[in-house]
DNA sequence: CAGTTTTATGATACCGATATCAGGAACGGG
DNA sequence: CCCGTTCCTGATATCGGTATCATAAAACTG
């Protein structure tokens, strides 16, 4: 096999291009990264050999020798809940046509994994970072810093960012609800939630919903409180533990995944008027919450717009048109439907 | 600044770490790659000069030298269908200890999203490659086959497939549950499906169709067949359509998404017994459908099978265990349930 | 114990691109 | 028509690691 005198491999497929246009490598380079600095005639001749040879240009090297990345890492923490994917469309939808890739990774809920993670992506050199929790381990939090790349935390507006954060708050709007419910007429008002440990936002609504019932000098009912793990059957439980109790409840706010929707199911299935026998309200605008028989009141928040500005103050950063370290509060809305 | 006498920046992090621990970046380099190869005092020197340093690996290097690569690219048609969320936890359940990186990216169902995605993985050089549609732009395959990299197909069993395909038959499957309903009884069976352009499961799933209708001596009835874009609100619509036509179906088979379920709820607000008056047929295990009422007869697919076998298979071609090109048929399931 | 093999480390070249600077052509003003 | 700009192009060094080979030290062999 023909070798241009090199070493370990053979030439490098950039300098059969300069050959075959008859041009030095670099010429070959500004006219892949920069076509404007190349004549129109070689130029020409440069993106006729590429087709001709199917050059791939390597983006290690070239992200090595620049010292630049096209890459931005995001990391969500579960892929199978579908919560993150209008976020991760809006993040696609400003990236797309913008030069940058979207490299994304599953941290499973587990904190040492999205460490991890962290880590892959800081060797990997990332221009960027996106993160959906806004709780880290001690080291990802210090290399991170180290690293002094531009993060965005998109996990709920929390005290302390580590750089960027653009979110709602988890804490309002499970506190906006429980006011509602309230303003409706219902009085015993139960909370169920996904295990808070390992996951602020579980944690941060649960204090709003304290913070509710404090503001309605209600007092705060322990049995009226469960955490429940993510899924219909969950909820399914729930509703038929929290009903089938000596002081049942006349309203249930699940403020996490597909919980209210297994709660409606289950009442279905016994036959319990919703709201007649227990009202029951959401906390995720999810399409399917919309189309069950009733429908189901619940919180609209900005998921893809969290993304889409995600990306926008990101970039930003990364192509130096901002210093600034922003923190967004995109807002949420209560929407009353027939299951209250 | 301090410079070590070297060019555009600052000095390579190794180096320091290197100097710190006495030994030369060789041996650092071996102690973080494969610690066996270096003695027990040099390696904890090193691992401890890395820490007190901070350093993080810069990958770009070292796939660029090694002309490896740990990362594993994967596309995706689109992350908001949950659907692929099974697969990915499969792929990051083989994946994670092994030292590859799953990088995922979602296409949007576009055949030329799709060929800049794979630009941009064999740009990076991943060192394989994850594909859910089996249909691709010529110029894609055209790349991906000059690039010679190791490429798992996942959509559907199709013939002539780029390299390895671990999947399942749209087309048996849906046959098979024609075969079922008709079975059961139901005589005048319709079909809907997602929009079969350019999308190869759906045209599959739609050929079992007919392969079904034609084995049991039925004439395939045009104002049966229904093609609708994803999401409840289309299966409501379609339940409607296809009962007020003036020859409505007894059963009907949604090929797709969450069709079938927006049919259900549909069924309930209009007080429609299912499956008294009409039968409902769904083509995945999604957790709703089983909390329904009724609960819906569907095929439950080895998705997440689907996602560890690939990622088997790629990474023993990738590791060289392996030269095959292998070909898995993981096969379906049919669950009955009270919808038929 | 000499000779051979194995093991541990370092020096050097190189992976495939880009930053930088230098030099020649083209251009414009006086 | 000369000289200072501007525009293009290429030579060279370098990005931060790893492959390879050489070498010295340690371990084994009979």
């Amino acid at each position: 096999m023909p070798d241009d005198g090199g070493g370990r491999t053979a030439a490098s497929r950039m300098r059969e291009v300069a050959q075959r246009a008859g041009v030095s490598p670099m010429t070959v380079s500004r006219a892949l990264r920069d076509p404007t600095k190349v004549s129109d005639e070689l130029r020409r001749r440069v993106e006729e050999a590429v087709r001709a040879v199917g050059y791939v240009p390597n983006r290690l090297a070239g992200n090595l020798s620049s010292m630049r990345s096209n890459v931005i890492g995001l990391i969500v923490p579960g892929l199978n809940n579908s919560l993150y994917a209008p976020t991760i469309q809006g993040v696609s939808a400003v990236l797309r046509g913008s030069g940058f890739q979207l490299m994304i990774a599953d941290c499973g809920y587990s904190g040492e994994a999205e460490e991890e993670l962290i880590t892959a992506f800081l060797a990997q050199r990332v221009a960027g970072l996106m993160l959906h929790d806004t709780r880290h381990t001690e080291a990802a939090c210090a290399m991170i810093r180290r690293a002094g790349l531009p993060v965005v935390e998109t996990g709920t507006l929390a005290p302390g960012p580590l750089d960027m954060l653009v979110s709602y708050s988890n804490h309002d709007a499970a506190r906006a609800m429980v006011l509602h419910l309230h303003r409706l007429g219902y009085r015993r008002i139960a909370f169920v939630s996904l295990p808070a440990a390992n996951n602020d936002r579980s944690r941060e609504r649960r204090r709003g919903y304290r913070a509710a019932l404090a503001e309605l000098g209600a007092e705060e009912d322990a049995r009226l409180v469960l955490e429940m793990p993510p899924g219909l059957a969950s909820g399914a439980e729930a509703v038929v533990r929290l009903l089938g109790s000596a002081a049942p409840p006349d309203a249930i706010f699940f403020a996490g995944d597909v919980l209210a929707a297994g709660a409606l199911f289950e009442c279905q299935r016994r036959e319990w008027p919703v709201p007649g026998r227990v009202a029951l309200a959401a906390f995720d605008d999810i399409d399917m919450l919309r189309h069950t028989v009733p429908p189901i009141t619940t919180l609209r928040l900005p998921r893809e717009e969290i993304g889409r500005r995600s990306a926008e103050v990101l970039l930003d950063r990364i192509q130096g048109r901002s210093e600034e370290r922003v923190v967004v509060d995109l807002g949420f809305e209560i929407i009353q439907r027939g299951s209250t």
